[in-house]
DNA sequence: CGCGTTTTTGAAGCCCCTCAAGTGTAGTGG
DNA sequence: CCACTACACTTGAGGGGCTTCAAAAACGCG
């Protein structure tokens, strides 16, 4: 389990480096910018919309969202953060946070030393390139969102963010086969595609009937990715818009300790 | 107006420099990777979905936008590109666009060399996280676009995105006095904030009626903003989170030609 | 002047929402 | 170990905000 953390923040790097080709001495260098680990409970709030960040983190295990609250008090998800995603690339520039970022599953983040990071940065041409790079991908999905939120019906809007969750998912290795828990719950999903709770039941439910999904409390399973993104008219070219193709992980990096 | 095109270009430089103090060289070396200028018609492509883009270019006058189109055959706008918006840092990423760019109005465009471009990244740190700092707010003006397509009623969502686009018009100096010409029609409006032509024309009506705003054939005028901005309860803190205030444009930049 | 496009208006209807109540499930403490 | 509580999920019923269809009016361009 502690190997776990020690080894999982090659995710960040396996991450960068599908995108340039880090340097051993690049990896090591951002290996060397975590700081510490810490364990955060379900539905915990990490930074608030407002606040000004003073700290970075990766998610290593868990799944969080970003979020903003609407003065209504409705609240609209904006992404979800699964384990290898940076959480704020925004630290340098951000005066106040535009949103809130909170847990949903129980997480374990790493923290990562903020002057340690700027150094790394006005260092290595190549990790700010692959930072922005990751940043362009991420407004990719973002767009992808407004078109599902937007223009999408119930059923298609729900059968899209479970086909991009699945691919994320599946990704970093959390396929069970072809199938894959979702740790979200119905609130969450629902406030993720902009629809009520009831209605989002009302279409799992029948989802559920047809055997694309299963549900569970607080999360739910993929069964038939194929059909869902027939339904969903799913192009994954979005998510993997990279440069090169996904190198695999360097065992030799791997070992590098925290 | 040839004057004109020649000083624009600054636009840019004046958007990274308000993120990243850049040196004169560094000026310079951005105003030098430009290649050559070519004025567009309206409502023509640019760049197409699927497209591999082969380079990169900037808006020196009219107005451009992202959009994606759907199988079912609606629209889905993701942005707006106004003079100064740099059109794709994805080039060097991207195999493939997951959205289409086309202008609205006449556009004038500066076409940028991406290998020059490519060396600018490699050679100067601080031009690279310039652009990096560029995404991240636009990472937060695609998020607003996702809440507001997301969980506002229409008045509120077209108030929005109204407050939104004077006060980015605004701030390259497009306004007169209190009001802005916004050269959008009530279609494009539509496709952006996710309602049909016919309900956005009745909520602008009433708009008009009110005083808020004046319609003509392909634009909107802004008249009163502030009540538009408690309309849609905006707050502007998304689009300004740089980490020092804007700096005046150069003088001596200014002068730099092509 | 004529034609394409944008804007306008009316009318009917549906998708999804809200309200409301009930069922199930996990965690808590006596 | 079992009430008790909290929260996620479920289901029904009614209503409303927006949509689609349809057609006319207004504008600007060649």
């Amino acid at each position: 389990l502690l190997i776990d953390k020690l080894i999982m923040p090659n995710a960040l790097i396996r991450k960068l480096g599908s995108f340039e080709l880090l340097s051993k001495a690049e990896s090591q260098a951002v290996l060397a910018a975590y700081k510490n680990v810490r364990k955060i409970g379900p539905r915990k709030l990490i930074i608030q919309q407002g606040d000004k960040p003073h700290e970075a983190y990766v998610i290593l295990e868990g799944i969080a969202c970003r979020y903003k609250l609407l003065p209504e008090g409705t609240r609209q998800i904006m992404d979800f953060l699964i384990p290898g995603d940076l959480c704020d690339g925004h630290v340098f520039v951000i005066r106040k946070m535009d949103h809130s970022i909170g847990t949903i599953s129980p997480c374990t983040v790493a923290y990562v030393d903020l002057p340690r990071l700027a150094k790394l940065i006005e260092e290595y041409p190549r990790i700010s390139r692959a930072l922005w790079w990751v940043s362009l991908i991420d407004e990719a999905v973002l767009r992808e969102w407004i078109a599902n939120v937007g223009r999408r019906p119930a059923d298609k809007r729900i059968a899209h963010l479970l086909c991009e969750l699945f691919m994320r998912l599946e990704r970093i290795g959390q396929a069970n086969g072809s199938s894959v828990e979702v740790p979200i719950s119905q609130i969450d999903l629902a406030d993720a595609v902009a629809l009520s709770t009831v209605h989002t039941n009302r279409v799992l439910r029948s989802m559920a009937k047809k055997k694309l999904i299963a549900m569970q409390r607080g999360s739910i399973t993929v069964k038939d990715v194929k059909t869902l993104m027939q339904i969903a008219e799913f192009d994954s070219s979005y998510l993997d818009m990279n440069g090169r193709k996904a190198k695999r992980p360097n065992r030799q990096n791997s070992r590098v300790s925290l």
